[in-house]
DNA sequence: AGGCCATATATTCTCGAAAATTTCATATAA
DNA sequence: TTATATGAAATTTTCGAGAATATATGGCCT
């Protein structure tokens, strides 16, 4: 789970061997965990010394995360890190709302065994996270994000669509970008969020599953928009 | 509306004055029109010739459309033409209803007389296009599917969300393709279901705006899986 | 004949430099 | 002072060539 610059990858593609797939993962991990900052001009000269690629690798990348919606670039005038606003992060949480609420609904129609114990395994890893952070050790931000993304992606896997699947993970990332940038926790309305949202999934209730997952989306949305 | 190449441009891009710009439409037209079939290899010194561009900047284009899914990248072995399934189909369009029918709900709740004044002109054109059509007289396929595109986007254009819009014009872009795939007209039918369609909309009845445009995705569906 | 390895060819991936464009600083004129 | 023009510097865009990798060819052995 680990690259070639030893960084962590959970953003959700294939190990990578190229220096245009290394590159595109660290740059989609340094905006998304903030290192590179909303608004923030990418000059190719800075980015070549930064991550160690040429020009043509770099615009490469750059043009990939555009078309993502995390750079935007401006005609003959480069790349800007993608700002963020309040409209922007509604849009973002609406969105994930109503593609997740429908991947889980399919989900839980489809889902079989395995999907049952997938989903069980990643909420044990998740809610292990959470119980420990609870105790005041607060554990690596990194390591909880990732479980927390494991355990929606869980729920949904099994929706049968993998255009479904590819749209949320972009939008998972966006809504990440928001959380890490105001910082602040809610990790113990979270936990039994996350706890209802898992038993009701184990159960099949596809009308509770989805009122807590919207409940869960909105709650985190105005969490976030408060302290932006 | 026509690029340096005289091209027609609607698949809802500014104008393009870079050669990377100038490429991406062109690559993107020819795989949802047909020119470059599911399936075939991309290679680079062929596309070099074919689209008069750099190997660097051909490489920008075509992650461009990995990125949304009109090309499939293999590592190490190169681009190729997304491949085409019922499967995918099926996924598309259950999409495009999820997405399409939310937005278009917001987008009777929000539009004002610029609103409706843009979405009736769309629908003019296209009702003029598809009455010319009914005579015998077969239009261009590209004018009909851009006024098409146009009279949908027109109706959801007031969702106040462009991360909706965006993804929107992605599906309905990869929906295109499957239609242009199988060449076979419905038009009378649609012609039918576009008007109904428009009515219901000018009345702001959400309700049966989004009915009509459920059953007008998934008779194309149907349609088109029965002649693939 | 069929499978395996070495070699040759084809193709992708990566880079640095040249061309085109924008941005910045300075000077000039109203 | 403000606005406009001019030239220099910075930046983006584009290109072709070299390095790395994959694919095809042909010979060799069993």
């Amino acid at each position: 789970m680990r690259n070639t610059h030893g960084k962590l990858n959970f953003l959700g593609s294939a190990p990578h061997n190229t220096v245009a797939n290394a590159t595109y993962e660290r740059l989609k991990h340094d905006i998304i965990f903030g290192k590179l900052k909303p608004g923030a001009k990418l000059k190719l000269e800075t980015l070549k010394d930064e991550y160690a690629a040429s020009v043509s690798t770099l615009r490469e990348t750059l043009n990939r995360l555009t078309s993502e919606g995390f750079v935007s670039a401006a005609e003959q005038r480069g790349f800007f890190v993608s700002p963020v606003s309040a409209d922007d992060l509604n849009e973002i949480a609406n969105l994930r709302i109503l593609l997740e609420c429908h991947a889980l609904k399919e989900s839980l129609q489809n889902g079989d065994d395995d999907w049952e114990a997938d989903v069980a395994g990643a909420y044990h890893k998740l809610s292990t996270t959470e119980a420990v952070m609870k105790n005041g050790n607060d554990a690596d931000l990194e390591t909880w994000k990732e479980y927390d993304w494991q355990f929606h992606l869980s729920l949904i896997r099994a929706c049968n669509s993998t255009n479904l699947l590819g749209l949320h993970a972009t939008l998972f990332g966006k809504y990440l970008r928001y959380q890490i940038l105001v910082l602040t926790y809610r990790g113990e309305v979270a936990r039994q969020e996350h706890k209802a949202l898992f038993e009701a999934a184990i159960a099949r209730d596809a009308d509770a599953a989805t009122k807590l997952l919207t409940q869960h989306i909105m709650n985190g949305l105005t969490h976030t928009l408060e302290y932006m």
